[in-house]
DNA sequence: AATAGGGGCAACCGCCCAACA
DNA sequence: GTGTTGGGCGGTTGCCCCTAT
């Protein structure tokens, strides 16, 4: 998919990444880490906005990612991790190592949802009315905005009880944990979707950290 | 062979939140 | 307490490919 190269009004690169961007981003990345999304475009080249670097590193370029097909194991993984969260896709990609939010939320989009909806009606009895998987999710018991799912010290208490007095819910499988330890649900698991990423975090040479000095004194300059 | 339409997926957009000054 | 900034996330868009007609 080669998608039309733009720039937007501040000369910043949209669309498509090219061979040599991707070396660029890779290559500084490697080195130097990303110590901050938004200036680090300057730094390594490339006339890309920071959050654009930052999706393309996350979704494509870091190492250990899985790429290809997915398994049915993946994809039943997938089906009964959003019947239990919803669209909260960071969290459930943070439980498939390798695979990213993007990916698995465009896999879900064009496969899966058909067919979970499927799955839900053939599995309906007929004098019942079919349930919509995502009818139901974590986020909706939230009361207002600022009880959103990441808002944690408010809507962890919120999001507890709606778990583990929701008896109705379907925990039948392997899924089960999240209603046994609660101490999981309510702490790492469901709030902190990703793990710490140290593995690029640059070391502490003093040579490694000569982009951050850099970047104060542009900031400075700026 | 031409083409219309849907599928697949990379990338962007806009909002929210936490951290910090 | 307030404003600013950067990062994170879910929703959506847009373009190419494939297939049916």
């Amino acid at each position: 998919m080669v998608r039309t190269p733009s720039c937007d009004k501040n000369g910043v690169k949209k669309g498509t990444w090219t061979p040599e961007e991707d070396k660029k981003l890779v290559d500084y990345i490697t080195r130097y880490g990303h110590w901050n999304w938004r200036l680090l475009p300057k730094f390594a080249g490339l006339a890309r906005c920071g959050k654009s670097c930052r999706l393309r590193w996350l979704n494509y370029l870091r190492p250990n990612l899985k790429r290809g097909n997915y398994t049915k194991e993946e994809e039943e993984t997938i089906i009964k991790l959003h019947r239990h969260m919803g669209n909260r896709w960071s969290a459930i990609a943070a439980q498939m190592p390798g695979r990213t939010d993007n990916e698995i939320k465009n896999h879900w989009h064009t496969n899966l949802k058909k067919r979970s909806q499927q799955e839900s009606l053939s599995n309906t009895p007929k004098d019942q009315v079919p349930i919509e998987p995502t009818s139901i999710t974590p986020s909706q018991s939230f009361n207002t905005t600022q009880d959103s799912p990441s808002s944690q010290s408010s809507s962890n208490i919120t999001l507890c009880k709606t778990f583990t007095n929701s008896q109705s819910l379907a925990l039948e499988d392997e899924f089960a944990f999240l209603d046994a330890d609660t101490d999981l649900v309510c702490g790492n698991f469901w709030f902190e979707p990703y793990m710490l990423d140290i593995s690029y975090f640059p070391p502490s040479e003093p040579e490694y950290f000569s982009p951050f000095f850099d970047a104060q004194l542009w900031s400075y300059d700026n």
